[in-house]
DNA sequence: ATGCCTATGCGACATAGA
């Protein structure tokens, strides 16, 4: 079972580069992040017609996320607990066969500090409740998405340039520590243990060409999921493409 | 020390991204 997220930076600019990967790579299910859209807006058929049943936790202009599936897949969840104030469209779950898979679409938190930030914080507080949640149901679990944090120096290519930058900071890396520390698996790490391994690169400054990127988009499994991995890896090429994204699609392959 | 670029909205620039 192929399953993939991709932060798409607007449904609206990204669906012809989006079908020519689902064409190419197959995955079995695609997180997507950054959808940009409302629910009635989003493209269902042109993607049914590529052969993918869509959930979608849309909204006007900003965030929003989606998960497609080449199988039927159960809603499980949409938006995490604990704040009925908050609005933005950044999570949303599913099951499909037997594997929970939620789409993650984490708060940037720029300009730190700030309310921004402080956002950041409880939203990834938050979803550190709800994981722990989901770790006890011994399921098999996957939480995908664009998390906007640099784990760790080796994820940047300059920790001085991002000195500043809320995805690096001490607090931003020690949530989601707190958060790997459960028990979850960094499915790219456990592959390419050290090095580069960009997900991201800034559309500003010739980052791309130069190589600068970060590496932010992450898929962690629980621990039933992780004993299942067989391979991990990240679609760069797609980031040379007309009218890229500025994130790339990272996946993993798991056994059925 | 700032902008660089891109996408979206009911727009003619502002906001957000990271």
């Amino acid at each position: 079972m192929r399953i993939a997220t991709f932060n798409i930076n607007g449904i609206g600019a990204r669906l012809p580069r989006l079908l020519d990967w689902l064409a190419e790579t197959q995955p079995d299910v695609a997180c997507l992040q950054e959808i940009k859209t409302q629910d009635e807006s989003f493209p269902v058929a042109a993607l049914n017609d590529a052969g993918y049943h869509c959930l979608i936790h849309g909204q006007k202009g900003f965030n929003g996320v989606a998960i497609l599936s080449k199988v039927p897949a159960t809603e499980t969840g949409r938006g995490l607990r604990g704040d009925p104030e908050d609005l933005h469209a950044r999570y949303i779950e599913a099951e499909v066969e037997g594997v929970t898979i939620a789409s993650i679409y984490l708060p940037n938190g720029n300009p730190q500090p700030g309310p921004k930030f402080d956002y950041k914080l409880r939203w990834m507080a938050r979803l550190e409740e709800h994981a722990a949640a989901l770790l006890a149901s011994e399921k098999p679990v996957v939480l995908a998405g664009d998390y906007n944090v640099i784990p760790t120096a080796e994820d940047v290519f300059s920790e001085p340039a991002m000195g500043n930058d809320a995805l690096v900071q001490p607090e931003t890396r020690a949530a989601f520590r707190r958060l790997m520390f459960q028990g979850w698996t960094d499915a790219i790490r456990a592959v390419q243990p050290s090095g580069p391994a960009y997900t991201f690169w800034d559309y500003q400054a010739g980052a791309w060409p130069r190589d600068l990127g970060l590496r932010i988009d992450h898929l962690l499994l629980s621990p039933g999921l992780a004993d299942r991995l067989i391979d991990a890896g990240i679609d760069r090429t797609v980031r040379a493409g007309e009218r890229a994204s500025d994130h790339v699609p990272v996946w993993i392959v798991v056994r059925t």
